[in-house]
DNA sequence: AGTCATCATTGACACCTTGTCAAAGTTAAC
DNA sequence: GTTAACTTTGACAAGGTGTCAATGATGACT
């Protein structure tokens, strides 16, 4: 007989069980890399229920792992942002509505996060992993320089970046006690509209109120 | 006889020779630090015309040699900003003349600064690394907003923190090359003044004219 | 139900890095 | 010049990464 054709070994012909190994691998790294950014190979295996060389056999290398479970962690914000209507509504809503469903969903995994604007080599793939949760937000924010809602003398891209990055640090605050959840949320919503020079403040998103300023947004 | 008493052996009192070997292991895993994130510790004590076991009798393990560095770097960075008068002229002004100190100071080592923000383990520590920076910002930004050149609806605390984030990514978009080295300085120094609420916008600091929003500013 | 490619396991290996120890050199302080 | 401080040399254990080959188990397909 011939040798069949290449057969191209995508994601749907593969055997179950090294599906379900990879998903069981893929799940205790994020948790255990989340825990601690350090943690070996032989860590995350056992956690998976699986041996050290059957990560080998699904990742090359640990850099790869951790790649991967960080692409996890992007797919499902993503995931999470898209489905938080990007495109209807005023802009500056959209976009807290954006950052509130990223929060949802990567919150769970803080450290893990805070690898994706900050991982430890290969720093070109960075960039590349935050292409499409950059491409989402960008769409808002220049959706909203159209509009005249936001200010237009700033390039998008860069008000995406700065974006991600105080969303970020308003985490870090939080994280690190500084800041009470809400608090750091109300003290980001203020930040970005400041910088994106929104000429009007949202209404906020549900009954709890539409008060432009709450009292406790003047903490410390 | 006795022994001599306790003599706490501070760096005055201590061998030319150690002193000498101190600075030269400093220097190098500055140097190769920044270049390599993980370098060896063995790498660095052969760039430092040193032996690994000399690097490990100045400095217990390869995670302090690193808070070492960072401590000097952020000192130097520090004593830059000092010097650039804190204290006179406008708040805005005056801000500005730090980051641009600063970054000058810290600009010949932009992966070490940036690990500064997301360092691998020991978070604890980089809050407390950060306090002499910050403090400085502080200063600057509470003058601000007692002058009522800031608005004050946010906190002095957070204002710092989210300048010092939007510094490091302005930092980061010259670094990828995603902005020109002076984008990023205008499109950081209008993105501070909004974001801190300034009521009027500070003259430039040298001769290169007063308009307030240079044409460049929108790029992209 | 049986075949067989696919996947997982086991055990062993070389390599690098970290951190430690002790003993023998050097250097500079006094 | 003596002596304490510092550096060097060599060797060691522990732990992590990545690789290989052989054996075992599973499930896809007929």
């Amino acid at each position: 007989m011939m040798t069949p054709p290449p057969a191209p070994r995508t994601a749907r012909n593969r055997r179950a069980d090294a599906r379900r190994s990879r998903a069981s691998i893929l799940q205790a790294a994020i948790r255990l890399l989340n825990e601690r950014p350090d943690a070996s190979v032989e860590a995350i295996a056992t956690a998976a229920g699986v041996t050290r060389q059957t990560v080998y056999a699904h990742f090359p290398a640990r850099e790869q792992l951790l790649a991967a479970a960080l692409d996890r962690l992007t797919e499902q914000t993503v995931a999470a942002m898209a489905a938080a209507d990007p495109d209807s509504g005023p802009a500056a809503d959209a976009l807290l509505r954006l950052l509130d469903a990223a929060e949802r969903a990567a919150g769970e995994y803080p450290a893990l996060t805070r690898m994706l604007s900050t991982l430890p080599a290969s720093a070109q793939q960075d960039a590349e992993r935050h292409v499409p949760v950059a491409e989402l937000l960008e769409r808002v924010v220049r959706r909203g320089q159209a509009d005249g809602e936001f200010d237009d003398r700033l390039p998008a891209g860069w008000l995406v970046t700065a974006t991600i990055a105080l969303a970020h640090a308003a985490d870090a605050e939080a994280e690190a006690g500084r800041l009470t959840s809400q608090e750091a949320r109300d003290t980001l919503r203020t930040s970005l509209l400041r910088l994106l020079g929104a000429t009007r403040v949202p209404r906020a998103a549900g009954a709890e109120g539409t008060r432009a300023d709450p009292g406790e947004g003047r903490t410390g």
